[in-house]
DNA sequence: CACAATTACGAGGGTCGTAAAAATG
DNA sequence: CATTTTTACGACCCTCGTAATTGTG
């Protein structure tokens, strides 16, 4: 039987017209190459090369040999590859959030219920999310509604209160709780990185002007110095905000439930999860 | 890189289950494998095997593993199996004929044409020959009939006359010529090899018995010792048919014109045997 | 205790590189 | 005469087999 490197030493000679180019990519010295394609026609059993006195160059059945060692090359090169990634698959959860907060607070909970795998996450809107998930990006995913589709199983996971965090001396904050459309048409600080969130700013504040700032500590300092309105939330207890009054946004959409969505055939892989979950399974 | 043997080793332990099993399909010590396998594991990248104190199994990315070998393993074994058809069929002119006169003489003619390629022929009735041709299992064949299509080049190859062969004190032996209808009842001797001739007689004499013989030495014998009317023609001049009286058939079906097809693709392969017939192109 | 997997170590085979030859444009 | 292919020869590395170890049912 041949070897592969004899393999890849046709594909290069096949590239390189000649036996010393060839010898030169494959980090080998003339005469081994040459001795190596001998020995892979002797293997194979059929000339593969037309020989002149100091010229050597493909026949048919060499011409038709390098089609073959193409594509087994090829395979040969992506076997390893796919195989890395599966294992690195096997190996990390793949989390898809429309929201920060209930990601935070899953991966917490993973990382405790799965110490051997690794957590990879990712926030963006929901339309995004569903369609990673329906592609197999996501293990997992955090939506702010539930599904009746028989394919995923559903968990009702948290419910989360969007507030205003204003300067004491806002016009709003003298109010018990306000709506978006009371905020509508405002200047405000927004943190970038909010999945979700940001579609519902658009749609329910079309007329506000949204500063946004991504670096998280940049956005506090920003929330601490300026006068501006910003939001915040029941769950985002950490944050501290001094001098900040904080108001109730009276909204459905400020006060979404997010609910986690798992393929069926994934319940296996996550059954702690589903275990530790079961109460809340929806519907 | 990995090695193809470690692959096969692979499938190998995949097929038995267990390392000794795999080595000795392998002819190959157990301990052998066992590094060969840790190597494989080690060019891959990835663990494949779950490890218990006496006992060996493929875990998921080993499973994975042994689905992309076999494919590998397959490509890499029908490769030198298709090279070296592919380098016998470069190496042989495959002819189809439906009748055995012009098979021999174009049969000397490829030897001289192209001494350095072996022939390979076959007999069968036209239907037969011409599937062969449609399907690439003939470079060459010969018809009863010219063709028209524009992908085939056509030569006007030979005439051939079909004649009775008697016995002096047969009925027949007195007419100048004779027809298929008037041999139609009698019995005869037919030789079994002789391609489209069989469909003829078949069709021209539905009554007439045939002694069919397919060994050629005796066919002869045959027709020497009985007192049987047979077949011969202009071109079998080398069959000495000592008292026998020869009577021509006077159908048109008796007196064929064999023609050449050749694929236009081939024709630069077959180009000394169209510089040959070039007088005779039929259109 | 038979069997399976793994480790240690010495031997052998195969492939490589260097050197040299032969041929070409 | 530079370039290319091929052969010859010695060296080295890599894998193998044997032997020994550990562990299991």
């Amino acid at each position: 039987m041949f070897e592969l490197a004899q393999l890849e030493q046709l594909l290069a000679f096949a590239k390189h017209k000649t036996l010393s180019k060839a010898a030169e990519e494959m980090h080998l010295s003339q005469p081994a190459l040459t001795r190596s394609m001998q020995r892979l026609e002797e293997d194979i059993g059929v000339p593969l090369f037309e020989r002149k006195k100091n010229k050597l160059s493909l026949n048919e059945n060499g011409k038709l040999a390098v089609e073959f060692a193409e594509k087994i090359i090829f395979d040969v090169h992506t076997m390893p590859e796919r195989l890395r990634e599966f294992d690195r698959t096997r190996r990390t959860i793949y989390i898809g959030s429309c929201a920060p907060a209930p990601m935070w607070k899953l991966s917490h909970e993973l990382s405790e219920l799965y110490p051997e795998l690794a957590l990879s996450t990712d926030l963006k809107g929901t339309e995004e999310i569903t369609r990673g998930f329906d592609i197999g990006k996501y293990d997992i995913i955090i939506m702010p509604e539930p599904t009746d589709k028989t394919e995923f199983v559903c968990f009702n996971y948290m419910t989360e209160h969007l507030m205003l965090s204003l300067p004491p001396a806002h016009p709003l904050a003298m109010y018990k709780e306000v709506s978006f459309n009371d905020i509508n048409g405002e200047t405000m600080l927004l943190f970038s990185d909010i999945g979700f969130w940001h579609d519902i700013c658009a749609a329910k504040m079309p007329d506000t002007e949204f500063i946004i700032q991504s670096e998280r500590d940049t956005f506090r300092s920003l929330v601490k110095l300026s006068a501006l309105p910003s939001f915040t939330s029941d769950i985002v207890t950490d944050q501290v905000e001094e001098h900040r009054i904080i108001v109730p946004i009276s909204d459905k959409e400020a006060n979404p439930t997010f609910y986690i969505w798992i393929h069926k055939s994934k319940k296996s892989k996550f059954s702690r999860l589903c275990e530790a979950l079961k109460d809340r399974i929806s519907p």
